[in-house]
RNA sequence: GUGGUUGUAGCUCAGUUGGUUAGAGCAUUGGUUUGUGGUACCAAGGGUCGCCGGUUCGAGCCCGGUCUUCCACCCCA
C-alpha cells in the first residue's frame, strides 16, 4: 500500500469514458466558439513569474506555482533574505517563472508581444489547463481546463450582448438547462460605494456585498461596518439589500439610488442596453439576471461583469465568468486596448452534466465488432476481413489470443461491443461469418457482404 | 494560508469497552460447460488496516505528526 503510486492533490487521472465525455463538452464549446468568429490561440503552460505576479491580488499571488530554478538554485540568494527567512524576497531569488493561473493574464501578455500582427478588434479563443495552489473541494482542483473567448480592441457594447448570447448558445447546445447569466458593472459598483461615501474602500464594501446571498443582510452589514464604511452611508444601501423583480424594475430603482452619480448612471445605462438587446434578440435556454451584488474579478474589470450559475438544482460554484477590462494591456505597456471576454470551467460543467445525466449515449466510443479467435488460420482468415471492413469505416479488431470462448466473449460484454463474429474451421472452409448480436443474442451465418450490411 | 473531516482487499463498506489467525458483497481466476457471453452453483487468490512515531503485556481501534479525501473560511472556474 505504502508503495502505491499517486497524484498530487488536486490532479486527476481521465479514463477512456472521461475522455471521451471531456471532449464531448470541449468540441461543443470551440464549435460555439467558432461559429461566433474566434480564432484560436495557444500560450506557454509558464510564463515569467513578473508576467503573472501582481496581476491577481495578494491572495492571487499565493495561489500561483512557482516553479523552481534550475541548477544550485540557493547560490544566487539574497544572503540577508535568506537569513532572515523573507519568504517573499527568497520566492523571486530562487523561482523565475511560474504556471499559467489564467488564460486572460497571458492572453494580455500576448496581444502586446504581437501587437503588430494582429488585425483589431482580435477575437480569440483558448483552450488549455491552468494552476492554482488551492484547496481542493468539489469541484475545485488545482489543476483544470478553461476555455476562455475574448474580443479586444473594440469598446463596442455589442460585444457583451454576443458573449452573453454565446453563453446561451453553449449551454442550449449542451442541453443544459435553467442556467442563469448574472451581469453586473464595475461602474454601479463605484457608483454605489461613491453615493455612501466609500469610494476608497470599493474593494472592501463590494467583497462584503457579494457576500449578500451567502450570509444575509445583518452579517454583511457587520462586515462593511468593520471595515470602516459609515453607519449612515450603509443605511442608503437599504433599497439594495431588498431589490428584485425585473430586470427593468430593478433598473429603475438603482436609477433613482444613483441619480447623484455620473459613474453610477452611466453604469447603469450600460447595463439597460445589454438588457433591451438581449430581450430583443431572445436567448434559447439561459436567463439574464443582474445582480448587483456579483462582484468577481475586480482587480481587472471594468464595466461588464458576468458570472453563470448552474442550474438551482445542482450545488455548484460558478461555471462560467468573464467581463470588460478597458486596460488590462496598459500593465503590459500597451494602453487604451478595451477587451471583453469570458470563461467557461470546463470541470465544472462536466459535474453538472454527469450529475443531471445529460451525456448523450454515444459521446463513449467503442468498436462495432469483435472476431473471436480460434487460433492461427483462422486469425489469418478474420484479418483479411477485418482489414476490408476497416477501410469500410467499421471499427474491428481481432481478440489478440486463442483463449478460451467464455474469456473471449467475457471481454466483448466487458467492452459493451455490440457485435461479434465467429470464424471456425467451419466458417474459413465455406468462407463464411456467424455474426452474432451481442444484445439480442441472435446470430446467424452470412457472407462478406452480408455481414457489412449488418454492420454498416 | 486557518479550522474541521476522511482513509480497512481492485471497488463499496462492516469490524463490539483495546484481546487468538481482520470479514462481507461486487470484481478477478479456476471449475460445473474444450464453438457461445450476461444467470446460477462450487472453489481459490488477494490486506504490514494511508504512512511514520508514541502509549500499552497487547493497537485496525487510543495519542502525536504527515499525506490524502471531503467541508467551512479566504478566494475562485
Amino acid at each position: 500500500m505504502a508503495q502505491k503510486p499517486s497524484i498530487p492533490k488536486g490532479t486527476r487521472d481521465f479514463n477512456p469514458e472521461q475522455v471521451a465525455k471531456r471532449t464531448y463538452i470541449f468540441n461543443t464549446i470551440r464549435n460555439a466558439f467558432e461559429t461566433f468568429g474566434f480564432q484560436p490561440i495557444e500560450t506557454p503552460s509558464f510564463e515569467n513569474s513578473e508576467t503573472l505576479m501582481g496581476k491577481y491580488g495578494d491572495e492571487g499571488d499565493r495561489l500561483i506555482f512557482k516553479i523552481l530554478n534550475s541548477g544550485d538554485y540557493l547560490a544566487k540568494v539574497d544572503e540577508h533574505a535568506y537569513l532572515q527567512r523573507d519568504s517573499l524576497k527568497l520566492t523571486s531569488n530562487i523561482s523565475e517563472k511560474a504556471l499559467r493561473y489564467d488564460l486572460t493574464v497571458p492572453f494580455a501578455r500576448y496581444v502586446v508581444q504581437h501587437q503588430n500582427e494582429i488585425e483589431f478588434p482580435f477575437k480569440r479563443y483558448q483552450i488549455q489547463p491552468v494552476w492554482r495552489a488551492d484547496r481542493p473541494q468539489k469541484g475545485r482542483f488545482r489543476e483544470f481546463y478553461q476555455c476562455d473567448a475574448d474580443v479586444v480592441g473594440s469598446k463596442s457594447l455589442w460585444q457583451e450582448v454576443e458573449f452573453i448570447q454565446l453563453y446561451d448558445s453553449v449551454f442550449s447546445a449542451l442541453k443544459l438547462e435553467g442556467v442563469t447569466i448574472k451581469i453586473n458593472n464595475r461602474k454601479i459598483l463605484s457608483g454605489i460605494a461613491e453615493v455612501i461615501g466609500a469610494s476608497d474602500k470599493l474593494i472592501d464594501f463590494t467583497v462584503a456585498l457579494d457576500k449578500l446571498d451567502k450570509i444575509g443582510e445583518v452579517k454583511v452589514k457587520e462586515e462593511m461596518l468593520s471595515k470602516g464604511i459609515s453607519e449612515e452611508g450603509i443605511s442608503k444601501l437599504q433599497p439594495l439589500f431588498t431589490l428584485s423583480g425585473s430586470f427593468e424594475s430593478q433598473i429603475a430603482s438603482l436609477k433613482s439610488i444613483l441619480s447623484a452619480s455620473e459613474e453610477g448612471t452611466k453604469g447603469i445605462e450600460e447595463v439597460a442596453f445589454i438588457n433591451e438587446a438581449i430581450s430583443e434578440l431572445g436567448l434559447n435556454t439561459a436567463t439574464l439576471q443582474l445582480d448587483v451584488t456579483l462582484a468577481r474579478g475586480l482587480n481587472y474589470y471594468t464595466g461588464a461583469i458576468f458570472e453563470v450559475a448552474a442550474p438551482k438544482t445542482v450545488p455548484m460554484g460558478s461555471i462560467g465568468g468573464g467581463g470588460r477590462y478597458d486596460d488590462l494591456t496598459g500593465i503590459f505597456g500597451l494602453p487604451n486596448v478595451s477587451g471583453v471576454g469570458i470563461s467557461f470551467g470546463l470541470d465544472r460543467i462536466y459535474l453538472v452534466l454527469e450529475e443531471l445525466g445529460l451525456f448523450p449515449e454515444t459521446v463513449t466510443k467503442n468498436i462495432d465488432v469483435l472476431f473471436i479467435n480460434f487460433g492461427e488460420k483462422e486469425a489469418l482468415f478474420c484479418l483479411k476481413a477485418i482489414k476490408k471492413l476497416r477501410s469500410a469505416g467499421i471499427r474491428s479488431e481481432l481478440y489478440p489470443d486463442a483463449d478460451k470462448m467464455k474469456k473471449q466473449m467475457n471481454h466483448a460484454n466487458k467492452r459493451a461491443i455490440p457485435f461479434v463474429v465467429l470464424v471456425g474451421e467451419e466458417e474459413v472452409s465455406s468462407n463464411s461469418f456467424t455474426l452474432k448480436n451481442m444484445v439480442s443474442g441472435e446470430q446467424f451465418k452470412v457472407s462478406f457482404d452480408g455481414m457489412l450490411q449488418h454492420l454498416k
